[in-house]
RNA sequence: GCCCGAGUGGCGGAAUAGGCAGACGCACAGGACUUAAAAUCCUGCGAGGUUACACUCGUAUCGGUUCAAGUCCGAUCUCGGGCACCA
């Protein structure tokens, strides 16, 4: 007999079918299993990205098992700016790098044996598509969700381009280490805050991951709070605060103004003029490497007091860089008695600091920002200051010194890019009607082909030096008008892809109502990494095209898991380190269904997990020990007995319950589990029945494709072994009538003891003390069925 | 700094609802088969202790609840992740 199964032969046999969705029966309820589409970049795919993709393809060849019309696209997000650099470096344009690095994608992505429509394929550079990611932004246009705005790009003085968040990492440029500064540009902004309460409020219904919806509702940053006037001295006007503490407003002993704020110019006396103008002059440059928690408290004294409404004295009004001008209102009360911040600025200037709650548990050189007890504030000394948030509140409101106030963290995003590779933003600018977007039936508005698409030095995008895309004319007025040369972020691509797949080809509508059924997504699988930003925009752009009547729903994924990564020597595995495992390797070597349960047994699917070059070869052993007692069995004829029978539906069972739990490291951990037990039964009984033998066939077939084919073949069944049903198990069936129960003394282990399944509880605590020779009186005496007996003495 | 999550043999890990800790696999050791090796099969494999049992200890540390704790509660330590001057 051979000595290994011969996986290549069953693979290269079954590869094409395997490929292949089956034909779609439209009786059959839906499930739509997604994974979250990669940037095809050029180094293509190794066996840590590999990991998503067995997740997905598992559970979507398990759904086809159980008789669901299972959508399983694939596509590619080729927006952007990996491949956009990548074509930079390697002088190769970003079409044609794309172009090669997709069908590179999809070859190894057929061979990992994964079943996707790819009738369905899509890609977000593909002008069919980006129409309706431009038609989308045209509707957000419309519905005033898109705005502009002049905002603080990240600038590097030494390339002398934009750079993206991204891009300057720890505040300095990837490409050259140089500081990144700031330089204000007109930005295109979508209004996503209009539906911070709804991002928020909707989590709920998520069956998520908890970390990734802690994830994003902090990231949403919902805070209560009220919106406090301070009059200012001398000035015929007022500053408005939010604060969430309002009880601590007595002690609000100075103000503070972030430097972009607009009234600071209106407060400088002449003798502080051109020191705040200096300040305001550095903070405005200062890299976000520069206002990194730890350091300093910097600020300047603007020369102008305002009144605390509460305690009627005078506070000096500054300027700070620690405040943020684009939370609350960019003005902060300073509150140094109890606010960290606050008191290392009072202590450094040499500010008043007066403390209004008496805490129990106050530290020395610290704020307190705990509770206790009001004092040094007037009518309210004595109350408790939780009471005193509610009290003091409902005393601003009725004086019109304040109001209740909710304020969010998450700003509005902006959705412009100064680069090539993206989707041209569909406006037009028109001198006498302004902007104006480019009719639907123009659309898409084409990324022209171009050689130089550098980015430029001026901060404008490549777009804006060429003059036959910059000309047109106004689709209102007629007369010349010039384009929107920004392009969109990668993330415009990403945020509805999930809706064109059911319909891709459709050049008329963004997806018909009749194909958007397939939709919400049922599983979605991808990294942790997208946990804020894609999960967020995606969410936002349902929930628009639900008000604008597209969708019928509000939450695009109702089930989202993310896997771990696959970790060599303790990294991530890239190219630079060179710790990437190469998958054809291990194909040649074990065969592709190896490399797919090893991918499992790892460890648990959600965390990272260390490769081990040794460990894939027990995964290896135990496909040749299935493959030899499926050959050396597949003659025999019926065999029956209790013990088989058992065995099928309790392993039929367990390997379901696991599935749906989602704990596949034990699926495979229960498959050699229930392989040795009954490798030990067929010996005892002589061979095994072929309901035995097909049944663990079809249940190791989503994991293991190939030799379930060739295993199901063998055993001379019809047709592929993913046109048959999942087994059914029958409860009675799943209980043993003999079970071994653990005997403890004081609960400490002392024995085991046999028993019928039915045995009375009085006979098996009476057998069991004679087992453990008590014949004294006893204390207590616990039988917990099926499972122990403890006698205390 | 704040907020999450996790700590189990030589290693990856298992333990569904508080009920025999270490399933399954790797590595290692011994044996069978073989002229020999590889492959395969069998046995052992937490620590101490014993000829062998018995017994004792053991799930990061300390304490608690319970007949019974890896699992629940309180404190501490370590590691991983997220946010980071958000008023």
């Amino acid at each position: 007999m051979e000595k290994n199964y011969n996986h290549i032969a069953i693979e290269n046999r079954f590869i094409k079918t395997l490929n292949t969705p089956p034909t779609h029966d439209d009786k059959k309820p839906k499930y739509y299993c997604l994974d979250m589409f990669p940037y095809p970049s050029a180094g293509g795919l190794h066996v840590g990205h590999w990991r998503g993709y067995v997740f997905s393809d598992v559970i979507s060849r398990y759904k086809m098992l159980l008789g669901y019309r299972v959508l399983h696209p694939m596509g590619f997000d080729a927006f952007g700016l990996p491949t956009e650099n990548y074509a930079l470096q390697n002088n190769i344009h970003p079409a044609v790098a794309t172009k090669e690095a997709i069908e590179n994608y999809k070859r190894q992505l057929k061979d990992i044996g994964a079943v996707y429509n790819w009738d369905n394929e899509l890609s977000t550079t593909d002008p069919k598509y980006y129409k309706w990611t431009q038609w989308i932004f045209l509707k957000m246009f419309e519905e005033g969700l898109a705005y502009e705005k002049e905002m603080p790009l990240n600038w590097c003085t030494t390339c002398k381009i934009v750079k993206a968040n991204e891009e300057v990492a720890d505040g300095v440029c990837d490409r050259c280490g140089t500081v990144a500064s700031k330089k204000m540009l007109r930005q295109w902004m979508l209004k996503i805050t209009k539906y911070a309460d709804r991002l928020l409020n909707d989590l709920d219904q998520l069956d998520w991951p908890q970390k990734v919806k802690k994830m994003q509702s902090d990231w949403i940053g919902k805070s209560f709070g009220v919106s406090v006037k301070f009059d200012i001295k001398e000035h015929n006007d007022a500053i408005e605060v939010f604060t969430t503490r309002p009880d601590t407003l007595f002690g609000a002993t100075f103000m503070v103004l972030a430097p972009e704020h607009p009234m600071v110019s209106r407060l400088l006396t002449p003798e502080q003029n051109t020191v705040v103008q200096e300040y305001i002059q550095t903070a405005g440059t200062k890299s976000a490497i520069d206002r990194m928690a730890d350091k300093e408290k910097t600020g300047v004294f603007t020369g102008s007091y305002c009144i605390n409404p509460l305690s009627g004295e005078p506070m000096p009004i500054w300027v700070a860089d620690y405040v943020l001008i684009d939370y609350g209102t960019g003005a902060v009360m300073g509150v140094p008695a109890h606010d960290q911040r606050d008191y290392e600025f009072a202590q450094k200037f040499d500010i008043l600091i007066t403390k209004v709650i008496e805490g129990n548990e106050e530290e020395p050189n610290q704020a307190y920002t705990g509770s206790g007890i009001m004092i040094n504030s007037g009518q309210f000394n004595g109350q408790n200051s939780t009471d005193a948030v509610t009290n003091i509140t409902n005393y601003l409101e009725e004086r019109g010194f304040g109001e209740k106030q909710i304020n969010y963290k998450l700003r509005d995003w902006v959705f412009s890019r100064q680069r090539y590779w993206g989707e041209p933003i569909p406006l037009i600018h028109c001198q006498k009607c302004g902007i104006v977007g480019v009719p639907e039936n123009q659309l898409p508005v084409l990324l022209p082909e171009t050689e130089s698409y550098r980015p430029t030095e001026t901060g404008e995008s490549p777009l804006a030096a060429i003059p036959e895309f910059v000309n047109t004319t106004c689709p209102k007025c007629n007369a010349p008008a010039k384009r929107e040369t920004n392009t969109m972020p990668q993330w415009a691509g990403s945020s509805w892809y999930f809706l064109r797949y059911p319909d891709c080809h459709n050049n008329d509508e963004l997806a018909s109502k009749e194909a958007l059924k397939n939709l919400p997504v049922d599983m979605y699988v991808g990294g942790v990494e997208h946990a804020v930003l894609h999960l967020l925009y995606a969410r936002f752009y349902t929930k628009f095209l639900q008000d604008i009547d597209i969708v019928e729903f509000g939450e695009p994924f109702k089930k989202l898991f993310n896997q771990g990564m696959i970790v060599k020597d303790g990294a991530k595995m890239s190219k630079s380190k060179g710790n990437v495992v190469n998958p054809d390797d291990i194909i040649a070597k074990y065969g592709r269904d190896t490399l797919r349960m090893y991918s499992l047994f790892m460890g648990p699917p959600e965390l990272d997990v260390e490769w081990d070059d040794a460990s894939i070869e027990g995964v290896y052993r135990y496909l040749n020990r299935l493959y030899r007692l499926i050959e050396e069995n597949r003659g025999k004829e019926d065999i029956e007995s209790p013990e088989l029978t058992f065995l099928r539906h309790k392993m039929v069972k367990e390997i379901t319950y696991r599935i749906d739990n989602f704990s596949f490291n034990t699926v495979i951990s229960g498959f050699m589990e229930y392989t040795n037990k009954i490798t030990a039964a067929a010996k005892v009984e002589g061979g095994l029945n072929r309901d035995l033998l097909n049944t663990m066939v079809i249940i190791i077939a989503p994991f293991a494709p190939f030799i379930a084919s060739e295993l199901w073949e063998g055993l001379g069944n019809d047709g592929s072994v993913f046109e048959a049903a999942w087994p059914s198990y029958d409860e009675e069936k799943t209980k043993e009538t003999t079970i071994t129960i653990a005997l403890q003394i004081n609960g400490k282990l002392r024995g085991t003891l046999t028993i019928d399944a039915n045995e009375p509880k009085e006979q098996i605590i009476s057998r069991a003390k004679d087992e453990l020779k008590i014949d004294g009186a006893t204390k207590k005496e616990i039988y917990v069925p099926q499972k122990i007996v403890n006698i205390v003495v």
